[in-house]
DNA sequence: GTTTTCATGTAACCCGTTACATGATTCA
DNA sequence: TGAATCATGTAACGGGTTACATGAAAAC
């Protein structure tokens, strides 16, 4: 029933998508090569992968050494979990790396999904990154409407602090522009300038 | 009991402290004037302002229109109720200001304790953005630790992604810089340049 | 041999949202 | 008169954290 709407989730089948890992591993990896812009605890993740063996797109396998027996001899000693991505966890995965709708590219989502754009189809990319663009234009209108109402009942710290964060949402946006121009770039050397695209 | 850390709480506080009003328009407030890098829902505000009324911080007053002897006559009429700050919440509001703990430079509170500089002392001002400062320059460090440790196996959009995050923190860390200096050349101003403090 | 780091989990809580319910006032 | 906006609230849920408990393996 859960929605367990998702970064988290969607990270984990990422990441297992790549390579089996045990959960210790896991963590390091979503707050490091994947982080920075979001941390998460033990708390969070152990549970979710619970979750996600309960539906079928990972399956718990014995650590390495398990093997090892010696290891295996000794009885009662508590293996290493290393969590697989199962067949249908990675075609539900490729669902969802297919998807471009809006909550793609909400703040929360869209960190996610650029740091798996490696295995993202050219279109959804543009998709995703054109749908984030647009997000935070309407953004920057609401910012300068909302600017401009409040203007002079507004202390110093106050105008700064929105200045600061327009700033911030504009440079956001003119990172983006790169992206997409360099998207376009390189979908072009692929199929070639076409006259009729280029002409408009 | 219950800790209420705050950011919301803290930003009541300080909208009421300005001048009283009802929770429509402090959520106005809220998400406008002081937003854009946050937005709260009536679902946590209504019930945020009973709890400050409960600790005698807040007391509802009926609105304005209920010395309207037409409306008042008319019994049953839910009034506006107008929320004032009290001495006691007045002066555990002071106390917040003058707090400049560890907490005050997290990311989550960083942007609502900038928001009432205007009301807060010189010195606080200049501790909590020095401390912001250093937070960001240790996540610096670490991103650059582990960006170094990484770098070969990440692909290049996860190494886009690391690469315009951290040129995010070291912008803010600019514009903490330029403020900083500037609260400085303000304080220096005000008791004269001091041979002993320059010469440093 | 002891401290660190690796490794797995659980229970309680926190701060907030969404969706809903209700009704008054203003404007077209 | 009907729609938009003003205005106040509640119940259920959501997605996470903290603090705790446990124990093996590695490093010193």
């Amino acid at each position: 029933m859960s929605k367990r709407s998702g970064v988290l989730e969607f990270a984990v089948l990422g990441l297992l998508r790549e390579s089996p890992m045990h959960g210790y591993e896991l963590r390091k990896r979503l707050n490091t090569s994947l982080g920075m812009f979001r941390a998460f605890s033990y708390g969070s993740l152990y549970p979710c992968l619970k979750t996600l063996v309960g539906r079928g797109w990972l399956v718990e396998e014995p650590g390495p050494e398990a093997q090892d027996p010696l290891a295996g001899a000794l009885s009662g000693r508590r293996a290493k979990i290393v969590y697989r991505l199962t067949a249908e966890g990675k075609e539900h995965f490729e669902e969802l790396l297919a998807h471009s709708g809006p909550d793609a590219w909400e703040d929360e989502h869209f960190g996610v999904r650029f740091a798996f754009f490696g295995q993202t189809e050219r279109e959804v990319r543009m998709r995703v990154l054109e749908g984030r663009r647009s997000r935070l234009e309407e953004r920057l209108d609401r910012m300068r409407a909302s600017l401009a109402r409040t203007r002079e009942r507004l202390d110093d710290y106050t105008l700064e602090l929105q200045r600061h964060g327009m700033e911030s949402v504009e440079r956001e946006v003119r990172w983006l522009n790169e992206l997409i121009e360099t998207e376009r770039a390189s979908r072009d050397r692929r199929s070639g300038p076409d006259p009729s695209d280029t002409a408009k």
